[in-house]
DNA sequence: TATTGTTATACTCTATAACTATA
DNA sequence: TATAGTTATAGAGTATAACAATA
């Protein structure tokens, strides 16, 4: 393991004394480590998603459905599973909660009756776009410390890990 | 809103007819966006760090807890709730549970008698060390597809969402 | 035999309220 | 009055097993 932080356990002696409250914590590797710091990010952006959606009285996962369910008329559950990194017991129920609101409507599947393909209703329609555009504002605020090239190379760089 | 994705909705007609089962799936807007990429790439981090770290029979916070506690001996709770974003509830749980696998110990804190100051025990200090090398190691795997340049863009883009 | 979707269920993580002891 | 820590509890999110209907 070349690169980072080299195994500097004990650079100070250890002192058996308790900590200064005021003392900043020596966090060590931690803070180089890209599980602490994707959790601290995606922590901080999901609080604002969450606070923002609620304003359509939507949670981040009912968006992520409507979003793509309007973007592929007739696509069926495993599909949204797939793209979403869900388990089908737990997208169930997201789909069968915004059917009793309105906003989606499931059908029959032509080609396969196992499964049943599903649409946005008119008012889903309304209430995506509304959302959408929320969701382009969150983005912005999300990242308003980074620049437009940092926002391009950090998605990049994420979808490199999950690959 | 300036930047991505200009509206592009509906660029092809709707057709009435179901997604066949093999089509790729249109996501979007979400794909370009910061909170879809951030938690699937927190996702993927984090079943591999779940993974690695049951091999010492330790949950993911449970190891942050002991890597702040080994390097800051006579740390307190409350130091630990804001480095690893946890609220006292849920982390003292987690301490009593190190407590009883002999791992960590609490003595009260010298200056303030309402806090306990936190520091390894011999056995936690040699997990610990154990638990460290398998980090470093996971980080390497996790990170296998991105060049070292890249690995330290990325952290850094991330700390800079969290601020 | 494999896949789609559903129900039931359990486990983890996270969040809130209420309490004590102390600062 | 505010803070450190604890308990109890509720709510999300995520996980597995089992089942029916269909491919």
């Amino acid at each position: 393991m070349p690169p980072h932080t080299p195994s500097r356990r004990h650079a100070a002696p250890p002192v058996d004394s308790a900590e200064p409250a005021d003392a900043p914590v020596d966090a060590g590797a931690l803070y180089t480590q890209i599980s602490y710091n994707a959790r601290r990010a995606w922590l901080s952006i999901s609080a604002l998603s969450t606070q923002r959606m609620a304003v359509h009285k939507l949670k981040v996962p009912e968006f992520s459905v409507l979003s793509l369910v309007g973007r592929n008329p007739g696509i069926i559950s495993s599909q949204l599973c797939a793209t979403l990194d869900t388990l089908p017991p737990n997208l169930a129920g997201r789909i069968i909660s915004l059917e009793r609101r309105g906003l989606i409507e499931r059908r029959p599947h032509p080609q396969d009756r196992r499964a049943m393909s599903l649409r946005l209703t008119p008012e889903g329609t309304k209430l995506t776009a509304q959302a959408e555009e929320t969701a382009a504002r969150l983005e912005e605020d999300a990242l308003a410390g980074l620049t437009l090239s940092e926002r391009k190379t950090l998605i990049c760089l994420l979808k490199k890990v999950c690959s």
